[in-house]
DNA sequence: AGCGCCCATGAATACGATTACATTCATGGC
DNA sequence: GCCATGAATGTAATCGTATTCATGGGCGCT
């Protein structure tokens, strides 16, 4: 009462277990009518391929591995922006034949290559890294691995990413409040070296301004950890420092969330008195009262460009970055400058 | 230039492959010192099992595969309860050695116990499957097959589950709005067969104002679609229908910030005319204004959980359905009754 | 000293498919 | 009528590891 094999298949249907295997794989060496002989005969036995007797024998393999950084990444409180994306890639791998093992990490270790180097699974796709860049790009350089990973497009940078245009989304939010009408428009976001994002976001910000002929002025930006309580701190800071602004662009929806929370609380009515963007549209900020205006990165597309370049990598064929264009989503909560 | 293999290792040490094998898992049977000494050399030369010779080999899988449903899974509008579940699974399978494959599924097919049959997984979770019991009771059947699903939990029902105790969930919501003075209670959300969670959460509502000596009135009850836009939609039916009410229990967090919407759309203020509790505490509503009044379903003890049980399941244990107690989590949107 | 036993290791095999190579048979050109 | 050709299938080698069985040497016990 053991496994049902292709050799059992074979005795059934009266042929060798080699055209059993043939017929399965569509093989056109052996004739239709025994490949559909075949074909119906396994199905009615319920007989599927052994994947680890495949991928031992044929050296190949149809899994990819989702990394997740294991802080920025999945966990509730962080960014349901990957939620969506992980959404997107598997649906896209699975297009293609592809399963996704998802795991999430610290890369503390040197897990990254393993999954490949122990054969489970034909390439990597890393997720929510930002902060790890030195270390990606060493890991980029060895030939044997296929890596790709979500986030910023250096040009001349080794390795293969696929990611936002930040500085245009920050420049479309930017241009969209200065529209307004908005003149003192603050920037809510960590711009250390952790968040390569969120410079991008404040550098698109910043050219939008200069091409304005206003200054980035220092006391309109404040660091904000990437969370509603980081957001509503920042906002709190900027409040203290009793500067002049009707607008501010967050650099992510959370932040934009607790901003939001922290100037309701100090008496200033958004949008009525201060205009708020986001960046990202999570799922909810669509529902808030108001509504949040948001940047928005086209995860569907985002996960098929992400799995189409790394089967390119791993079918051996060259395969450049992508960068991809965001959009603006104008909703309630930036108006008019009084 | 090919792969590093354990015969290259025992080479190296001047072993046999058999103690490289041995050595690399732990086995008392080898000398302390070879084993040391293998697993050096095994190090050194970035040597990692090759996990389909492995599970081949030993007829044994390291991997499970979580399912997800299509619609009501994993995408940005439905429900983003589910990411937080996803990633504490992960977690829980990571720290029982185990990997996690992720697939986002219609169940149309029987790819369900393909994952199983076909030797990719040892075990299988089902996510998000509420409105296929029939099926899932069919396939619990199947003694080979090793299927978790995270849903309603039945007495005597067939099959493994682990669910949160939604009526436990809709009765301590409703109890909390009684406690407050309301007496005039609206339930929004779907109660037909398709949402048995949703049913559940009605039945501990119903059973509260029961305990109270309130009817349940079906005026007071507005079929909404699982979204933001259905609670939305119910809520302006509600208003429609013209019933007093001073507060509403939504059967879940995109409910009630679409009836919170269409409440203050229509001049109600939240909370100040009308309460309002939601049901899952995704991460959005501890940030929103007013901050969501809702009823928690622990992810970190569900994923422990789940992985626990199906791991039972797999080593042949028996293994019995689990019901989790949910908590309210009281914040800004619920207040004394007027 | 001899016997048996256990510990550490080696040799050999099996897991279930893929695939290179061999084989068979019919066909067509000459 | 014979040989070359190609289509359809069979035979057998192989992928890299886990594991069973065999083996050799050291040691305790009598």
């Amino acid at each position: 009462m053991s496994r049902v094999t292709s050799l059992d298949i074979a005795k059934l249907a009266g042929v060798s277990q080699a055209t059993v295997s043939r017929a399965l794989r569509e093989s056109p060496l052996v004739r239709p009518e025994t490949r559909q002989r075949v074909q119906r005969i396994a199905r009615e036995h319920h007989y599927s391929v052994d994947s680890a007797a495949r991928n031992l024998r044929s050296r190949r393999n149809r899994t990819i591995a989702m990394l997740v950084h294991e802080e920025s990444g999945m966990d509730s409180a962080i960014n349901p922006f990957f939620t969506s994306l992980l959404a997107s890639i598997t649906r896209a791998a699975a297009a293609n034949g592809y399963d996704v093992l998802l795991s999430l990490q610290q890369l503390s270790e040197n897990w990254i290559a393993d999954y490949e180097t122990s054969n489970k699974a034909a390439g990597i796709i890393l997720l929510g890294y930002g902060g790890y860049r030195d270390y990606i790009r060493k890991v980029a350089l060895l030939d044997d691995a296929h890596v790709l990973t979500w986030g910023p497009v250096v040009d001349g940078q080794p390795g293969h990413f696929v990611g936002c245009d930040n500085r245009q989304g920050g420049y479309l939010a930017t241009r969209h409040l200065l529209g307004l009408g908005h003149r003192a428009i603050a920037f809510l976001g960590d711009t250390s070296d952790d968040y390569p994002e969120f410079q991008s976001r404040y550098r698109g910000y910043a050219q939008a301004l200069a091409e304005a002929h206003l200054p980035a002025t220092a006391n309109l930006q404040c660091q904000a950890p990437a969370s509603a309580p980081g957001g509503a701190q920042a906002a709190r800071e900027l409040l203290r420092r009793g500067v002049d602004f009707s607008a501010a662009f967050c650099a992510s929806d959370l932040i934009a969330l607790g901003a939001i929370r922290a100037l309701r609380d100090a008496g200033r009515n958004v949008p009525a008195q201060v205009s708020v963007v986001g960046f990202d549209d999570i799922p909810a900020v669509a529902h808030t009262t108001p509504a949040l205006t948001t940047v928005r990165q086209d995860t569907a597309q985002a996960g098929t460009a992400i799995v189409s370049t790394l089967l390119r990598l791993i079918a051996g064929q060259p395969a450049a970055s992508t960068l991809l264009a965001p959009s603006l989503i104008v909703r309630e909560s930036s108006a008019r400058c009084r």
